[in-house]
DNA sequence: TAGGTAATTTAGTGGGAACTATAACAGTCT
DNA sequence: AGACTGTTATAGTTCCCACTAAATTACCTA
């Protein structure tokens, strides 16, 4: 599937943005949408063979993470979507905080 | 429809190449393709709405041009996969001299 | 005005991809 | 081993979109 296309999803982005910065694991980011965890695993799968995150066994679990390397020039039209103001960053990762301990 | 899916579609990719630096008329855009005219003719009024085309009134005919401007941040991605080697683009320049004088 | 070329628009079709549900697989724990 | 959690894979359905064919509009010229 052409780099462009797998990009195309939306949804494909937002797992992206998600895992930007830091490991996920699968169901952590299923979490996050409102579809089944089966068809975010399907866009995970699609996200793995174009070697846009890597993966990382973590016992039971898979730890994904976007592979900014291979997103290469992608890496800024992507960030630049992203781009948020510093509220909504503290109010995330106050989110976050609250999610995962 | 969001810009990335605009630009997933490769025809879309091929008919922004062929204007990237000049103008041209839907009939010599269509010309490079084997599908019908109509189709490309759905291509450009995609382009049209994304704001991704300019398009200025020639008599009896509409001449395209890729608006590099409103491209923004996806002009880097898109001249990194066109790159091509000087000979290609010598090439290119003779063939479009022969067909429009 | 009629006829011709350029281009868009519309109706209908087919293929692909995103989704659900379910089965299968992998790793952990007791 | 068996139960349980986490994840992937598969089968089937639905929906979207690129395409064709045909109708329509726009502009030019005789």
């Amino acid at each position: 599937m052409d780099a462009f296309q797998v990009l195309a999803e939306p949804r494909r982005r937002q797992i992206l943005d998600l895992v930007w910065g830091r490991e996920l694991a699968a169901t952590e980011i299923a979490s996050q949408f409102d579809v089944t965890f089966g068809a975010i695993s399907q866009h995970l799968a699609v996200l793995r063979e174009a070697h846009f995150v890597t993966v990382r066994k973590d016992g039971n679990r898979r730890l994904y993470r976007a592979d900014q390397v291979a997103l290469g020039p992608f890496k800024d039209v992507l960030e630049s979507m992203w781009t948020r103001t510093l509220s909504d960053l503290a109010e995330q990762i106050e989110l976050d905080e609250g999610r995962h301990q």
